[in-house]
DNA sequence: CGCTAACGTTAGCGTCAACTGACAGATCAA
DNA sequence: TTGATCTGTCAGTTGACGCTAACGTTAGCG
């Protein structure tokens, strides 16, 4: 198994909106209570609330009670299947990249070449 | 100015859909005509027409016409906004997790632990 | 010229997602 | 217990998104 590629899907998912994505990078390097993010923002607690339970489920932040309050911090292994996607994605296109460079030096010199118009 | 910013939300948006992955994935190796990356799917090629307008517009990949077909191809440099913010979200999150360590090992050497039961 | 093939574009429809407002649960202090 | 604080959850609305079907455009062939 690849590790679940619904998790990576959910994770694209969640980082697909702005304000989730400011919200992982406030708590990349604090851990801040559900209040103290939201303070941060122009939109109501709840739409904060619910961002954080999405960031939670795609495994992308870790939740921590402590009284009343509940701490986040983001959870850097919820971006492993991002990082696999792009370095794949990455390597392949420059592959290609470096390929053609070589087509079309070959193209120049003799007289055969297969492919395109 | 940091390469727009408008221009990585464009890109995490597009990729946030499955399915424009899977499309960027085959054209990360060669290039393809709309009609054959149409015929991968069982939707319409009029959805897959659209999806290729956004990858488009995100400058995940470049088209090139040739008689009446348009070839794809990924575009690397697309990528480029999404590594950064991926890089400084892990960099960050793992300098936070050393830091959790060595707070965590010197808690542990008296004879203290507080929270959790 | 007409005809066909390969695409993009538009209008319309159904569905999902983000937001607000009101309510409920949990914790701590007096 | 009563009250105040911090927070998640539940309807309900609105806007965005993906899909299909019909049409318009361009390139090549006879």
């Amino acid at each position: 198994m690849i590790e679940d590629e619904s998790a990576t899907d959910d994770a694209f998912r969640a980082l697909a909106e702005p304000r989730r994505r400011a919200i992982l990078r406030l708590v990349a390097t604090d851990e801040l209570a559900a209040g103290e993010i939201a303070a941060a923002f122009d939109v109501t607690r709840t739409a904060i609330s619910q961002h954080l339970t999405v960031l939670r489920e795609a495994g992308l932040v870790n939740e921590r009670r402590a009284g009343t309050r509940r701490l986040y911090r983001a959870r850097p292994e919820g971006l492993a299947g991002l990082r696999r996607f792009l370095d794949e994605m990455w390597s392949d296109a420059l592959d290609v990249g470096r390929r053609l460079v070589e087509a079309d030096r070959a193209a120049g010199e003799p007289g055969l070449e297969s492919d395109v118009a």
